[in-house]
DNA sequence: TAGGCCATCTGGTCCT
DNA sequence: AGGACCAGATGGCCTA
């Protein structure tokens, strides 16, 4: 799928056509106690959904409308909060739609894995946080040997090759933030995806850096 | 079959 | 009042 940067819903849910719960006609909702719709549909809310009587339903309503304005009928009360709740979910549904598309996108731009393995949500934030500190730090030893330029970058080679190389000055660069500051409080390094070596600048071209080094 | 992951529903809370 | 966000609950699917 395409990224969109737009923020705009990726994702035009079908809410109509994938409701896993019978979704309740409009035409019901009367005070009549009804079983409830399913097992996860919690009840929705007070006299209804235990069939209280109308009576001491409507006088509540009453009170909390302030006696006022015009009194609406416990049908028509009961069909808004339906019409609510449903609209609710649709947004809910639609905001998880776009978290999850946001979270699609980031896997997409994270190095490339087996095609059949896809990153859960959790493995994914946590690839990304290690591997922009890996590429951060990256960039501040590029900045560093810049300026020191009679010592040469280490090749790709070298810094790919995961025992290759003295691990001593780059084994030093996994993040302390993915140990002690992960998403997870039970998470340990076991946990995380273990970051490569940092790459020198040459060797960040796309495609340089397989998901396999991250493994 | 247990456990992990996920999608969805739901009610509460905060914000505009 | 209505929308966004959040966390808990629930059930389905998949895998070891």
């Amino acid at each position: 799928m395409a990224p969109h940067p737009s923020g705009a819903p990726a994702v035009q849910v079908t809410l109509q056509t994938e409701q896993p719960f019978p979704s309740a006609s409009d035409d019901e909702g009367s005070c009549s106690a009804s079983a409830p719709p399913s097992p996860t549909q919690a009840p929705p809310d007070g006299a209804e959904a235990q069939g209280v009587s109308c009576q001491g339903a409507s006088r509540k309503l009453r009170a909390r409308l302030g006696g006022r304005s015009r009194p609406k009928s416990e049908l028509v009360l009961s069909r808004q909060r339906r019409s609510r709740r449903k609209k609710a979910n649709d947004r809910e549904r639609n905001r998880m739609h776009n978290l999850n598309s946001a979270l699609d996108a980031l896997r997409g731009v994270l190095p490339t894995f087996p095609e059949d393995a896809k990153l859960t949500k959790i493995e994914t934030l946590r690839f990304a946080h290690n591997y922009i500190w890996a590429l951060t730090q990256t960039l501040r030893m590029a900045d560093h040997s810049f300026y020191r330029l009679d010592s040469p970058a280490p090749s790709c080679a070298e810094l790919s090759s995961p025992g290759g190389g003295s691990p001593g000055e780059w084994g030093s660069l996994y993040s302390p933030v993915s140990q002690t500051g992960s998403l997870s409080p039970a998470a340990s390094l076991e946990e995380l995806p273990r970051l490569p070596a940092p790459a020198s600048p040459a060797c960040l071209r796309p495609g340089a850096l397989a998901f396999s080094d991250f493994l």
